[in-house]
DNA sequence: AGTTCGGACCGTT
DNA sequence: AACGGTCCGAACT
């Protein structure tokens, strides 16, 4: 695994890739984390690296990133896998609940091991875990911290 | 109309 | 066996 921080008008966010993808996403940790890469890394994942913050800073500006990076969720549960892609069907700008999802996947009185799957979603952001509110647009609850989830939404335009 | 309470539900550790 | 980023209806204020 290799580990390198992704710069971005927020922070530098935390980037782990596997020789499959993108494996893992960190918000930007207090002032701690301000290192730099110390090993060359191989080409592919320079490319990778370059994806994913041309994504991510899409995504933080409220718009839809060009492209993504591949993914490597190789150690998700066939349970995470479901709820993770719906989540990714979900456009900037769009909001659904835990049980719509639950209802999309077609576990519709699992809403609550829905939110347990968001809250393992290793990938934020890119996977939008934010998208996703209690229901009666309640704001409900975000691993990442809740300023986080806000700050998202609002700039995607979905917050009263 | 808004809030609180209690039970029900389901996947994970 | 216990815990959650939940939901829903009922009983309040």
């Amino acid at each position: 695994m290799f580990q390198t921080s992704i710069p971005t008008a927020d922070g530098r966010f935390l980037a782990w890739f596997s020789e499959r993808g993108l494996a893992r996403l960190g918000f930007p940790q207090g002032r701690k984390h301000a290192w730099r890469t110390t090993v060359r890394l191989p080409s592919s994942i320079l490319k990778w690296q370059r994806t994913t913050e041309r994504a991510l800073k899409r995504l933080l500006a409220g718009g839809r990133p060009p492209e993504l990076p591949p993914l490597d969720l190789a150690s998700a549960t066939a349970f995470q896998t479901a709820v993770w892609s719906e989540l990714r069907r979900i456009p900037p700008g769009e909001t659904r609940s835990y049980a719509e999802i639950a209802r999309a996947i077609g576990s519709p009185r699992a809403a609550r091991a829905v939110g347990q799957a968001c809250g393992a979603n290793p990938i934020p952001v890119l996977i939008p875990c934010h998208r996703v509110l209690a229901s009666g647009h309640r704001i409900g609850g975000y691993s990442g911290g809740l300023n986080w989830k806000k700050k998202l939404l609002e700039r995607e335009g979905s917050l009263p």
